[in-house]
DNA sequence: GCAAAATGTCAAG
DNA sequence: TTGACCTTTTGCA
């Protein structure tokens, strides 16, 4: 499910199946069958991703995937299963076939179109050479909260409410601080945090934060209630000093910390 | 069987 | 700040 890591991978994957072949591609649901007809039968030459944003490069013609809340992609090798549901849009090759339901953005752009896409994002953590500089002067002049600053895209792109949770508790940070308070020291530290959480996100395929000394039982596989230190946790006591987890709607979003490992 | 929730974004007021 | 939107899954009856 989608935050950055999930877009990279399927980037990833897309591209390891389906670049360099023709690929029809067909629209069951009707949603999206003007936009399909643009490039079926083309040749896909790459698919990749920014923060949480995908595109797949048919020739002069790209197609732009937003995956939203509820967006998901299935995806298998030999022929396809008989569409099921609202299926926005189908690829096809002779030896695999994808299919994406629920998107927020399923559409075909031109490049200079992409380009402005693009350039409302701010710096990605899973780009191939990291920098979080262009984030931080966003950071360091304005007032509104850390918490909010991370999941601004045109902040930093990729991060999404439980990267936001998890890195901010690995950093104790008080989720209220005004970016302008917030140090560049401190803010270097957690972009790198980032780039790894993150990269190792895209390696496994899901989002595990809990340091393995704060896991009850280290070794073996992460358990699903041991992956998070906050996240989704509101009410049962932190990992780290037993007070309850706080949970509070912040930009609409659910916000959860440790008041106290996360104090001002 | 149905309501609610879910890792998101945008536009209206 | 609120509601609309996209769809599936989960949890409760």
């Amino acid at each position: 499910m989608p935050e950055g890591h999930t877009l990279h991978g399927l980037a990833r994957d897309q591209t390891a199946l389906f670049a360099g072949r023709t690929v029809r591609v067909s629209s069951p649901q009707g949603r999206f069958a003007e936009g399909a007809a643009l490039v079926d039968a083309h040749v896909l030459d790459t698919v990749y991703a920014h923060g949480k944003h995908l595109f797949a490069v048919f020739g002069e013609q790209t197609v732009h995937v937003h995956l939203g809340l509820f967006g998901k992609y299935a995806s298998g090798l030999g022929a396809p299963p008989v569409p099921r549901g609202a299926l926005r849009m189908r690829w096809v090759t002779e030896g695999a076939w994808s299919d994406l339901r629920g998107p927020t953005v399923c559409r075909v752009l031109a490049p200079p179109e992409v380009d402005s896409v693009l350039a409302r994002l701010g710096p990605d953590p899973l780009a191939a050479r990291p920098s979080g500089a262009a984030a931080w002067k966003r950071i360091a002049r304005t007032r509104t909260p850390i918490a909010a600053l991370l999941m601004d895209q045109s902040v930093l792109a990729g991060v999404g409410n439980v990267y936001r949770a998890e890195v901010l508790f690995r950093h104790r940070v008080p989720p209220y601080l005004p970016g302008r308070e917030f140090g560049q020291d401190r803010w270097e530290a957690m972009w790198k945090d980032l780039v790894v959480l993150m990269r190792a996100g895209l390696r496994s395929g899901r989002i595990v934060t809990t340091r393995p000394a704060d896991r009850p039982r280290t070794g073996g596989r992460v358990r699903r209630d041991e992956a998070h230190y906050v996240y989704r946790r509101a009410g049962l006591p932190c990992r780290l000093c037993s007070t309850p987890v706080r949970m509070e709607l912040l930009a609409g979003r659910k916000l959860y910390w440790c008041p106290t490992c996360q104090a001002r």
